[in-house]
DNA sequence: TATCCTATGTTGGTCTGACCAATGCATATT
DNA sequence: AATATGCATTGGTCAGACCAACATAGGATA
């Protein structure tokens, strides 16, 4: 991976050496991705993959554990119970970006950026893609919007707000964009529950013209209404953004240092 | 939620009777999202935390694991070891598009595309903000590549290839948008790795078009050079895509001790 | 005195073996 | 036949022990 730029020893330590789960993890990983396991399969129950990888049950457990947390396989109790290969949880990636804004390693300022710019292409793949159903659906989205706007509470309205972009990068029939899309808004919607809501009077406004111009398949026109929107909230966000950090506080116990 | 409407058996339920190391995850995950831990902070010693918590270390130890497989914690050996908390790893997200590619979720037809996308945006953004010191790193990957391309393995020529667009999506200042293109060009890169890479006579000149209009600061030009490469690209891989899938061998044995 | 090496203690990594909890199926009971 | 019960299977947890890596202190050596 890294090398600093140093020429030191050749060839004593390298590696350090691998923890004998990872090497199962990446055994079954292996038969995941050449394809002799497919979703749905159910791996042996960890007693016998335990015998016939001649590692404790521990080491099978912990790989299994590695394998779930990546949403690789969910376990089951019970006699028909086991480990069952999944198709990766769609969420995965909204978890880790909200790990990394949490952590800081991402900012918010760049996470409603990019959306700013992943909404133009998306928006104007829309403009192309969007079926009559897809539109629709949009349209039903803005219109229970509106309702929520005027009556629903902050959750209702949030929740609201950010189904519109699910349904909108729906229309470009890439799961991809639409793994991405969700992604960012989910993360900046986690966001949003802890700050001020922007003000949302123009959103009904924006969400119509910005509807009107998918409708005729303008794509400049969507693309613009959905940049001066996104960019408002993002200033808002921003604005916002170094608020409160309360916490629940259920844990006794304080790490040191 | 995920629909997955397989009628297969009766068992597709994602059960979810908190665990107890999900708890202890949950916990310490609170305290990371609420800003008490923060990157470089250590967690006390498996043995405490289980005293602490009335679990059991290998309670802890599960909880770890999940976390040390999120990225959030890395675990150290020795005196000064434990477990230390961690800005995500940024490859995080490169896995788990890797796996939703093995596993089906997403098509090498949707990331490819995806990939024409999200670099259009990345460069129209690299024109506005690229810095003399980007286009050099970039200049000097076209240089590399070209030396690579007639004398370089199959991997260098990749490596080289694929470091070209960290180098331009570093161009644009935005590491979320960094990150989904490293994210998706890494997950293409190891497909590309397992079937024939695209002939690159053209790939160098297409570089070197693509430097000149990103130097130009033209960014209609830069990104018709992208598209047009990233196009014909996605097009030879989708042929070659159902291709091999060869796998080492069943489950051998782990080599221990 | 300065340097190297070893003893030692800390911490994660793994093992063994046991028991608990959930679950589906077979059997018994009504 | 319908319901209730028991049991085997499987993951979930616990306990204590030992191994392996590592840092540091203290002693051996120069």
């Amino acid at each position: 991976m890294e090398e600093s730029g140093a020429a030191a020893s050749p060839l004593f330590e390298p590696i350090q050496s691998r923890r004998a789960f990872e090497v199962v993890c990446e055994q079954i990983r292996q038969l995941v991705a050449t394809g002799k396991l497919k979703q749905g399969d159910k791996l042996p129950p960890e007693r016998q993959l335990a015998e016939q990888l001649a590692v404790s049950r521990l080491t099978i457990r912990e790989a299994l554990r590695s394998l779930e947390n990546a949403g690789l396989v969910v376990l089951l109790r019970g006699p028909k119970g086991g480990a069952f290969i999944q198709n990766g949880n769609d969420d995965k990636m909204t978890e880790v970006m909200q790990d990394m804004l949490d952590l800081g390693t991402i900012s918010l300022t760049d996470l409603t950026e990019a959306r700013i710019f992943i909404l133009d292409s998306v928006v104007r793949l829309a403009c192309e893609r969007a079926t009559e159903e897809d539109l629709e659906l949009i349209a039903e989205n803005v219109r229970s919007n509106e309702i929520a706007l005027a009556s629903g509470s902050r959750e209702v309205r949030l929740e609201h707000a950010t189904e519109f972009y699910t349904r909108l990068a729906a229309a470009t029939k890439n799961k991809v964009m639409m793994l991405v899309v969700r992604s960012l808004t989910d993360t900046i919607k986690a966001i949003l529950q802890r700050i001020e809501i922007y003000p949302a009077q123009d959103l009904a406004v924006s969400r119509r013209q910005f509807l009107q111009a998918l409708r005729a398949r303008d794509p400049e026109q969507a693309a613009r209404e959905m940049h001066v929107h996104l960019q408002k909230l993002h200033e808002h966000v921003v604005k916002h953004a170094a608020a409160q950090k309360k916490s629940p506080d259920l844990v006794p116990q304080v790490p040191h240092r």
